[in-house]
DNA sequence: GAATCGATGATCT
DNA sequence: GATCATCGATTCA
């Protein structure tokens, strides 16, 4: 079992978001209860050349943790509503992320279903944490987790001295699709939405 | 099934 | 004051 350290995420928000298709999330939530999902839709974020992006008009107190180092969380709300979990990608001072869009459950379905109010006894599969509202929420994250480490090999781990989020590498390649990204205003017609395209737990 | 719409708060101009 | 990397409820079919 590999789990992915910072040299992986200090790449092109591009290569890594589609690299990180395969891959298993697995995140110690706010209630201390461990959710994991295999990581099946994923989307590019890049820097002052990228108007979709947060960092697409420089530096502001937000878009900052997107121009350090890569291999930490990137939290924000949107809508007033919902979380959106990205990881911060590229070189030190290059602005990126990925937005993790899309799971499939592989441990802790309960708890996901329990933290996303379904009715546990008949729950869809694909309504735990296919989306990226849904997939923060159903695995417990909110504001608080902004700059928490990811690769492996980042510390300190959390300001509680605990490991929160760790991704594990992918045990073979996965075939996978590029489209458009979703919800954005501005160059919609890039191709940096990222999926494996046999999964039956995509957004939309 | 598809289309529409409003919630709600952090962030930036 | 406007915008927004979304979702679920509601409506119509």
């Amino acid at each position: 079992m590999t789990f992915l350290a910072a040299d992986f995420f200090a790449r092109a928000a591009v290569d890594v978001a589609r690299d990180l298709l395969g891959a298993t999330l697995r995140a110690r939530g706010n209630d201390g209860l461990w959710t994991a999902g295999r990581i099946v839709e994923t989307e590019a974020y890049g820097g002052q050349d990228d108007p979709a992006s947060h960092a697409g008009r420089g530096r502001t107190p937000r878009s900052e943790i997107m121009f350090g180092p890569a291999g930490v969380a990137y939290v924000y709300l949107i809508y007033g509503v919902h979380h959106c979990l990205n990881f911060v990608t590229e070189a030190d001072g290059e602005a990126g992320a990925v937005l993790i869009r899309s799971l499939e459950p592989v441990d802790g379905q309960m708890v996901m279903a329990r933290r996303r109010g379904l009715d546990l006894g008949r729950y869809r599969r694909r309504d735990l944490c296919a989306g990226p509202g849904k997939l923060s929420q159903a695995m417990g994250l909110d504001l608080s987790w902004n700059g928490t480490p990811v690769a492996a090999d980042h510390g300190p781990e959390s300001p509680s001295g605990l490991r929160l989020l760790l991704v594990e590498a992918g045990s073979a390649a996965v075939d996978w699709q590029a489209g458009p990204r979703i919800g954005i205003s501005r160059a919609v017609d890039r191709p940096l939405r990222f999926v494996d395209p046999d999964s039956d737990c995509l957004s939309r």
